[in-house]
DNA sequence: CGGTTCCTTGAGAGAACTCAACGTCGGTGG
DNA sequence: CCACCGACGTTGAGTTCTCTCAAGGAACCG
């Protein structure tokens, strides 16, 4: 279908061993080893391989039935997690940004069950599975967050699989969007209309609809790759259902 | 909405603790515990509290909101595990079937993001969350079957989570349903239909009219609680694009 | 027996989809 | 430098799938 040239990942970037320390990443608050013991993150750092050089978009990291043998976890840029049905239909899994663990629904398994590639310019780490299965051993600590953000995930992905209108998905979704890529300017999306439909499982003209409308109705100034809210307390009252994210402040303060 | 006369688990049962040895339960090899050393299953045996005496349809396990400081094991029947939104509507997460674990998607949690109750009589065992977390920090192997568990289930929730026609999502869940409730006479299903749509997120009567159209096709006989799957070649074509289930024998040898 | 819940079927309504067209933008090459 | 091309975004018109509303039959229980 996509007549864009996918640049294989493994063999455009020479990954880099511990180059940089983790303690220092930009990211570190986001990531799982934010906050952990020293000793930690020694043992994270000498199994962890960073991709510093940029991952453009585009780039495959891996495609399913491709052996899963690492974790990638993001340290800049996006992430997009998809599957690819039998008619060439994208469903797209997730979108990943800074601090996100890519695979967590991998874990048991050998082989990837979807696909997963850049759509901005991005950064990832990766540890393979065997050198975190080790680290999990040695650190009760990571085991549980890891574990707690797996089932986390899981959380997620149980209220978004939930039976909600064309509005309450695309509400819900700004609001989600606006804790992982908020700008001074507004909301910066890396992704398309089309990814963010095959997410939110509608249509691409149904999204451009329902964002027309709430523009329409002053909640939200709309371009294509940037997103300004001017009314959350609207937005929350339609994704409140959805139960995928938490309350603005200004409903909090109601309550 | 419901008149139903809601039991509640903690008063109705005194659990016993460690009544029966985890090695000689029937739901064994689908159990967490299956397959453990003896040692671990020692430490489990301990930390456990096997409900033995019936759980009855309709009795809650817990509500939303509830101190979630515990987690479930499914010994025998089923569990439903829902949310409710604010005009009533049940969202059915899932089905809990014997050696399912209920609470996996609140490890990390506090407190109950959804209500559980018995849909058929049951049996259930629970674990203390703290008492989990000390067994993970002596068991390497549980605290990697837990992660795995936890992980494949996020993988069955973002499969389902996708956007399928009524056909589709039916005849995935028939063929979930083969490998949970097979009796020599048929698929028993524990579930009304309405449970069934809520979980499929159709109406109950969407899933009346698939299932009567299925049986006009000849693919199966459909009763109330009782279906016999004829032709899971033709299930299976539908159900292929889930991804949520194996193909049948027929299909995979033909492969 | 009533009463309730569950299952099933029909008819009409509505939300989202498909198909189609058009404008914009950015890159590419003549 | 500008014309061309493709991808993306937007809008309109008609269609379709599923839902809602309504009703009746079957099974179960007090």
């Amino acid at each position: 279908m996509s007549a864009e040239p996918i640049r294989s990942f493994r063999s455009s970037i020479a990954p880099a061993r511990a180059v940089v320390d983790c303690a220092h990443c930009p990211t570190a608050t986001a990531c799982i080893v934010g906050g952990c013991s020293r000793e930690d993150l020694n043992r994270w750092n000498d199994a962890m391989f960073s991709h510093i050089p940029l991952t453009m978009p585009g780039t495959t990291l891996f495609s399913v039935g491709d052996s899963a043998d690492a974790v990638f976890i993001v340290r800049a840029g996006c992430i997009k997690t998809f599957t690819t049905d039998s008619e060439g239909n994208e469903r797209v899994r997730g979108f990943h940004f800074p601090g996100s663990i890519v695979g967590l629904d991998t874990l048991g398994n050998t082989r990837w069950a979807s696909n997963a590639c850049a759509i901005s310019a991005s950064q990832v780490c990766h540890i393979d599975k065997n050198q975190l299965r080790a680290l999990l051993q040695q650190s009760p600590d990571l085991a549980r967050r890891l574990l707690e953000r797996t089932s986390a995930s899981l959380s997620q992905a149980l209220a978004l699989s939930g039976d909600y209108s064309a509005d309450q998905r695309v509400a819900a979704f700004l609001l989600l969007m606006q804790d992982c890529a908020s700008t001074p300017k507004g909301i910066r999306l890396p992704m398309t209309r089309r990814d963010i439909a095959n997410y939110l499982r509608l249509a691409t003209e149904t999204v451009c609809r329902v964002l027309t409308r709430f523009e329409q109705q002053g909640w939200l100034t709309s371009e294509p790759r940037l997103i300004r809210l001017l009314d959350t307390g609207a937005l929350w009252n339609l994704a409140e259902a959805v139960g995928l994210c938490t309350a603005p402040d200004s409903k909090r303060l109601a309550a």
